[in-house]
DNA sequence: AGCCATATGTGAGAAAAACTCACATACAGA
DNA sequence: TCTGTATGTGAGTTTTTCTCACATATGGCT
């Protein structure tokens, strides 16, 4: 039940780090301390160990093997605390559930939508993090990642929430000067220089087969790195863009973009994917944060917002 | 490369103890500290990583789920730094190899020829500690293991010196006085009250089987726990006892003891087995000895003193 | 209910540990 | 040889940790 005393757990920590880091200095840097107080740390180390830890050659330190192999071991164990220590921040009481999604999707759906969800789920803390990647669920010190994705039957770590559907959007003004009107199911949007975005290449091809056109016909134009540039280009009237319904539905809304083809369902799913050590607290807030998305969701477009 | 901070490490121990031990009391004593010391730590602890650890019911301290958690990283990290500071003792430049064998090994063979295992290999540091299992090689801190046993096919860290060989042995006097005249094949030992050892009762069914004699017809006398007290019994001339060759060679080169069926070998053999994860130093110290010892078993009898 | 044994909390000051500074030492490379 | 970089150390300071003594809380026992 009882243990053998440890060593000085400040000088292990100074040894650790000198170890790691391959030199006394760096360590010194690294605890923010001065290199003598390493020095001294590592030489009563030694000599309550009753062994050299390093051999030294002149002004350099060098683990010898037995040192080396503590050193791992002793690394092992203080990144077991470190980790320890994120877990618990991550879920003490009172802790925010830490989210991520795209910055559009956090821009022009989620950020709109937070003061009606603070209204209702007034005891919800969450924290959004802007993250482009498709799968930052199991980042450190994130508890979920809301995405547009096609859904994964084995990870029951996820809950998917709706349809994606995308669709061309244009500004009315450019619409207008382009002679289409809204609601017209024309073609004509092959002849116009297609916005779109390098990190999803493939939306308008997606869109070309979902409406029976060939693909070869499109003429891309202008690239942008996300969809949040390529939406406030549309809006300027740069083009035409497509874009998930989701993304523009407040655009649509009051009026600043038009989607005169409609939109059309697609594979992916918007999807709230979690990590799978989430603590009770931060389970319960997930599933409260859910439910509210689901049903905010299922609403007819109109109130919606 | 660099890692987060780490909370108090002293505070850290502090609290591990309290939690594993159940009580802040309890920690003071293992750490041989105040509880007043103990209750500071906890509380900077809590502070610095700004959630309460323990739940406060009056006298008692109760873990939180989370601190729970916490707690039980914690534990594991510091037995890691426990069990690497052993194996830093045991491999250290200069430390001794940890060696067991049984008390009537060590006292009957062992020791009388340790002065000229020190003065063949002086460089050679042991420690010679006696365990009356069979198996004690994986123990802490035990290097290695020599025991007669039946090997294990399977086992690489073992190293096969002598096939065992057991023998009825008799004081000279009481063989006189019973009419035995060394040397005699007779089966007169079945008419005599046999002594044996609690810890190896298979040792004269097993004999008797070698030489073709019906065990049931044994008479079994007094049994002693171990074999050192059996031969020292037999030395005092008390009965015919049973026993290893190697543990009676010195007791028959004196005169002690007469083996007048002689020895007949078993299926076990003298066996060094050691831990898995030996050190170089270790394992070169344990080649050394195992040489020895082989060579010293190979040597004809009356030259192996 | 009252009391006692047990357990934790805390103010004040003592003790110990850890740290800094400044200088010393040692080497590698220009 | 000189210079830049890295570790070692004596002396003194700062910070942390600990103890003591007393306070507080409570669960069980009579």
């Amino acid at each position: 039940m009882t243990r053998d005393p440890l060593p000085s757990l400040t000088a292990l920590r100074a040894f650790e780090a000198t170890a790691r880091l391959g030199s006394a200095s760096a360590a010194a840097d690294s605890l923010h301390l001065t290199h003598g107080a390493i020095s001294r740390q590592i030489k009563a180390l030694e000599s309550e160990l009753g062994t050299p830890l390093f051999t030294r050659h002149g002004r350099r330190l060098v683990l010898s093997a037995e040192g080396q192999a503590f050193a791992d071991r002793c690394t092992q164990a203080f990144d077991i605390i470190s980790a320890a220590r994120r877990t618990l921040e991550r879920t003490r009481e009172g802790a925010p559930l830490v989210l991520t999604c795209t910055g559009s999707l956090l821009a022009r759906w989620l950020i709109p939508r937070l003061p009606r969800l603070n209204s209702e789920l007034p005891e919800l803390r969450l924290h959004w993090v802007s993250d482009e990647r498709e799968s930052a669920a199991a980042e450190q010190d994130i508890d979920a990642h809301l995405v547009f994705t096609e859904p994964n039957p084995a990870n029951t770590h996820q809950r998917i929430l709706a349809t994606e559907r995308i669709g061309p959007v244009i500004a009315p003004q450019l619409a207008a000067q382009l002679g289409l009107a809204a609601g017209s199911a024309s073609h004509s949007v092959l002849n116009q220089p297609l916005l779109h975005t390098l990190s999803r290449p493939q939306a308008w091809p997606q869109w070309a087969r979902l409406y029976g056109i060939d693909e070869k016909e499109l003429q891309l134009g202008q690239g942008f790195e996300h969809l949040y540039y390529l939406l406030e280009a549309a809006e300027a009237g740069l083009g035409i863009a497509i874009a998930p319904q989701l993304l523009v539905e407040d655009a649509i809304e009051s009026g600043r973009l038009i989607a005169p083809w409609g939109f059309a369902a697609t594979d992916a799913r918007l999807t709230l994917i979690s990590r799978e050590d989430l603590g009770a607290t931060a389970q319960r807030q997930l599933n409260e944060l859910g439910n509210w998305l689901e049903a905010m969701l299922a609403l007819p477009l109109p109130s919606r917002r």
